[in-house]
DNA sequence: GTGATTATCGTCAGAGAGACGACTAAGATC
DNA sequence: GATCTTAGTCGTCTCTCTGACGATAATCAC
């Protein structure tokens, strides 16, 4: 940093790029943009933009997805890389890429920030309902995933940032009691299950897992009321404790 | 991203700060360098600078870190997050940080990349030893810290950086094989033992981390050889196995 | 009511961790 | 050389947690 003429530091462009996350249908659902302009026209991409001058990197991810999404996500002062959103969306900084041929107009380094978030209303972006979209992660790396136009799915190297996205929300929520980040304020053991069963694609099993979050302490807070918006028995309602930590551990089942 | 003339794109400076940790005598130490001008003249700051507009992210990390320490690290191609560098040195990205008022100069947005090497001669800094030094990170944040200057410890917010690389490295080692990152190529279970103790500043029982460790298939990999180097039994060589990782967890204990 | 569905409680066996005793094999000291 | 010191290694016991799965409870659809 001493070696260099300040005033004649390489120029760079920052943007901010968005993981958005949620569970619709038992399915883990990321957040897609089409692009309306070239380079990668036409191809499906994060929700993102530039960081302007006087905005900080959380507070531009938390204003993109506000124009995104209509979600108001608090933006944080300074770089710290974890936030909670009001509206119950949580945001952290997920990771930055910056290959020097990742965008072909310039030299862009983007700071990917992960968004987890309740089932929304769908989405709109800009009002543009049919310019964005949930997309379930299973298309996007499945087997079954149709190719699009020359094989790439996703514009830039947005695919790589889905996947590391997707990747850091799967670990995540075994040691952290993010998952219910995925939830509305209230919810039930099953929904909360739902949730684990969507982002890591597999089944849990139900006595198990309820004895496992309702006997970790700080994880789930009873609320008081229960429902049968799932059918069958009604269900205790909870709302999020104030843990952060698990310990020990969800676990994910093997293979 | 569409609504902004690319052409007309805010322009940012991009560094990479290192948080280069190593244990020495028992400790774990983090390398710092002292800054020769203004801002911050004369304070303690993260190795570091800035990134060209032809090279990756991580290129750029690998660059500094060979300028400032000699080790050669592995530039990886695009925008991996986690490399490993050939001389041993592990090198991923920790976290990106770019307040509008981090550095009092310009827009600056920093990508730091956390280090974690075997222990090493004394540091150079380009040539100069005096500017180079290796920190006991608990001198840094214990209570025993001897404030500096108007109370800062280190430059910019690189305490902070700091802080959250030292944190990285004691959760990582939990769940992954990365603590023989701080040793040389052949260690005995007793060394790993001491890396363990050392960077999460604990005690641990030599029988039950022996039975832990060995028993981890895929961590370690015995090399044949013995060794009396720390005195006592002679002790069987290990090198590191091929397992990233650790399934279930070294535990870091409570408190 | 009957059956389907979901929630919740309980039991049991096995894996793994913490505490700690016991033994081994080298150098250091007398 | 006898003894001490230091570290390494093997075992044992107990407790906790998990996975597998039986049993019961409370609602809805018919």
């Amino acid at each position: 940093m001493s070696r260099y003429d300040p005033s004649a530091f390489p120029p760079f462009a920052v943007t901010v790029d968005l993981v958005v996350l949620t569970v619709r249908d038992h399915e883990l659902c990321a957040l897609l943009v089409k692009r309306g302009e070239a380079p990668f026209q036409g191809y499906w991409a994060l929700p993102g933009g530039f960081v302007r001058l006087d905005e900080g990197l959380a507070e531009a991810a938390s204003r993109e997805l506000a124009e995104e999404t209509g979600l108001r996500a608090q933006s944080l002062p300074g770089s710290l890389p974890v936030g909670r959103a009001p509206a119950g969306a949580h945001l952290e900084q997920l990771a930055t890429y910056g290959h020097p041929q990742r965008d072909p107009r310039m030299r862009v380094v983007s700071v990917a920030y992960l968004v987890l978030a309740p089932d929304l209303p769908s989405p709109r972006a800009g009002g543009d309902a049919s310019s964005a979209r949930w997309a379930p992660v299973r298309e996007l790396f499945g087997e079954e995933r149709e190719e699009r136009n020359d094989g790439v799915l996703l514009a830039f190297d947005h695919g790589q940032i889905l996947a590391d996205g997707v990747e850091r929300a799967r670990s995540k929520i075994e040691y952290s009691s993010l998952a219910t980040a995925f939830c509305p304020p209230e919810f039930t053991v099953g929904e909360l299950r739902r949730v684990y069963e969507a982002v890591w694609g597999v089944v849990l099993d139900p006595r198990n897992f309820h004895r496992k979050v309702t006997g970790t302490p700080g994880f789930l807070l009873p609320s008081g009321g229960t429902t049968t918006r799932q059918g069958g028995r009604p269900a205790q309602l909870f709302k999020a404790g104030g843990a952060t930590v698990l310990n020990p551990p969800m676990l994910r089942p093997e293979a």
